[in-house]
DNA sequence: TGGTGAATGTTATACAGTAACGTGTGTTAC
DNA sequence: GTAACACACGTTACTGTATAACATTCACCA
């Protein structure tokens, strides 16, 4: 994520936990900050270097605490494929997720095609599975890297 | 998977192994058993567990490379939100994998819809991203969970 | 001001995965 | 036949990911 979306990130979330009456603690706010800071996927126990670095006391129980509540108000995502985390685009709609990883340089894209997301649901559908949400992880080039010789 | 679909798998690898040249060795087929055997997801531990109970020798590597080669051949597949393995259903084609994971009963089934895989990488090249895999995981209720009260 | 619940601190441990090296074993070339 | 080789497996040790369980602190409200 970019230095000025990163802002915007904490921004949205300030706001988004406000009307939802949930507490954006200190360190939940730090652990979103490090996170959207980060220009890729990060890991639980980056994170939790990142904050020892502050000086924070700190385990592993209190960065997955903090993420827990940050996946929870939808202002980060979880990728199962790499164990790893990175901020929300679009905090405001709460949306599983598609993701778009690039296996050259390491970043990831949101893509959040409804079509996709109900094709998805149809399908499951048809084969009597009540869809509740969705996990799309997909590996390729991005557009950047996809002309990049292997 | 059901008795008779573990049975059928194990003789559809048999001869897949045999048919590509590659070596579908004892400790192999057992590992594959076990994952096929298993109503639900397992994890690597627990095949660990297993084949300890028979008495072999064992330690982390011997179940994950077993179960890489398994990968490799398309007869298991890894599921990433779970960090746990099922066995193929239909492991003559290679495919991605679209699970259907039954958030109640713990089942998980293969959807395999070349709609949605289609309509997956359209999406992604209509934003520049060239898709190469996919990993697309269903949270939901099975047809069996779908009407039941939480 | 004391009680309640949420958040965090702390310790310990379970589970997931891999690196590195050693050992057997079955080809294939000579 | 046997040396050389590749492959599968054994073994040790370790890194990384995640959670259980319990203690403590803190904010808020009655």
């Amino acid at each position: 994520m970019q230095a000025n979306d990163c802002a915007a990130a904490l921004a949205a979330a300030e706001g988004l936990c406000e009307a939802r009456g949930t507490r954006l603690t200190e360190l939940r706010r730090r652990v979103l900050e490090i996170v959207c800071a980060s220009a890729r996927p990060i890991g639980a126990y980056a994170i939790l270097d990142v904050l020892r670095d502050d000086g924070r006391p700190g385990a592993p129980p209190t960065v997955y605490r903090a993420l827990d509540f940050l996946l929870e108000q939808g202002l980060v995502h979880r990728l199962a494929s790499l164990n790893a985390f990175i901020g929300c685009s679009h905090p405001a709609e709460h949306h599983g997720g598609q993701f778009l990883i690039c296996e050259r340089c390491g970043c990831v894209g949101e893509l959040d095609s409804h079509e996709v997301e109900d094709g998805i649901v149809r399908a499951a559908a048809a084969v009597g599975f009540a869809a509740r949400t969705q996990m799309v992880e997909i590996l390729g080039r991005c557009a950047a890297c996809r002309d990049a010789p292997a």
